[in-house]
DNA sequence: AATTCTCTGTAACCAATGTTACTGTGGAGT
DNA sequence: ACTCCACAGTAACATTGGTTACAGAGAATT
């Protein structure tokens, strides 16, 4: 048994369902960065999350880019999911957040396990349940929010994710993630800091109090 | 056997399927304008959509609102199965654009089927399929569009919801749908007359060629 | 016909955000 | 030490969208 999977879902499912995953499931490690996902792929398999985050980018014609969500351990990517089901084309991108570990489930079990096992059926229904409520919590953010309110909520969101007070990105790659462009992001960032707020310093943000 | 049942998911259920929604569904019907949920409701069945339009809502906490999108027939609320196993409160409003008849289902029912019906599994996993890909077009409208072109869409997925040309709308409950304000909506929807695009009257607006 | 009300058109102004351009600075590499 | 380069700070300006205010046009009511 892996000791991963008992960990973080031997809460969730029933044993033999454990030892289903256990057998067909792979044991996977991605460094930070690493792109798990790319518009336009067909998803093969569906990944179990045991450490690590990753997250979901959303990308326009123009190759604007914008953040959906962070998923964090014990979650699962719904978009996915819905992917394999329908046999369709991936709409987002994934980019590992953290180096993250991984149980890739080969999709033809999908089906069967939702047959056979409710822990299984109630898993995915939760999965998707949640991500419906992060992708809400998005819209929330870009039409009621203003920019500010944004990067103050992407900031925390981001410490939280990561476990760590210190942001390790430049203001570029904060523009990009929250669609809107670096001299905004620093003007906001300085704004932030003379309210001691947060700490500026070279490719890196330090949260103090936000 | 109700007759809109077999009309609108006879190619999707299976025989012994059907004949259960027909014993423990029952049918409504109700008028345009009809709230059928408000944010804060706690969801007692799941609705089968057979005719008409219904169009979800989100509000944030001063009491802005925000159109998310339109269900057609044939559809079901995402969201509501969502609330439905989770019995959670609901996150979103609907109101019936159209009048509109459903077969409402005792959630109850949901877990039943889901293990013994695979065309209710795939019914249900395919409507969050579509849902999830409802609201990364929505989040694509919002983040990357402008009130122009937002409103074009708009005017346009209107005419062909409730296939007709005209919108029955004043300009001020355009402004609430896309949260934005009454003078915007007027100013750009005196633009598209002048090129051409819409012909603007009192309480209703012409689609000429957009 | 006079009154009232809602809806629309428009101007003038303001705030937020996006753009362009230029500067300085620290670190990496030579 | 010198050069190069990515990153950050900042000013000046443009654009979009939001706000306020007011006028006129129908429609409904008295």
């Amino acid at each position: 048994m892996i000791q991963e999977l008992k960990d973080n879902y031997g809460h969730l499912f029933e044993d033999a369902l454990l030892n289903e995953i256990n057998q067909v499931g792979t044991f996977k490690e991605v460094p930070e960065g690493f792109k798990m996902m790319e518009i336009g792929d067909y998803v093969k398999a569906i990944p179990l999350l045991v450490s690590g985050a990753i997250k979901i980018l959303r990308q326009d014609n123009d190759g604007d880019e914008l953040l959906l969500y962070f998923l964090g351990k014990g979650d699962t990517c719904a978009i996915t999911l819905s992917c394999c089901l329908g046999q369709t084309k991936s709409e987002i991108r994934a980019i590992a957040e953290t180096e993250a570990k991984l149980i890739m489930i080969p999709i033809q079990k999908m089906e069967d396990w939702s047959e056979k096992y409710k822990s299984w059926r109630s898993f995915v229904f939760e999965s998707y349940h949640n991500r419906l409520n992060e992708m809400l919590e998005t819209i929330d953010s870009i039409a009621f929010l203003k920019m500010d309110e944004r990067l103050i909520k992407y900031l925390k969101e981001k410490a939280r994710i990561s476990q760590d007070k210190t942001i390790h990105n430049t203001h570029q790659e904060i523009a990009y993630e929250l669609h809107t462009s670096r001299v905004v992001i620093s003007r906001l960032l300085k704004k932030l800091e003379n309210l001691g707020k947060v700490k500026l310093h070279r490719n890196h943000i330090v949260i103090k109090d936000i």
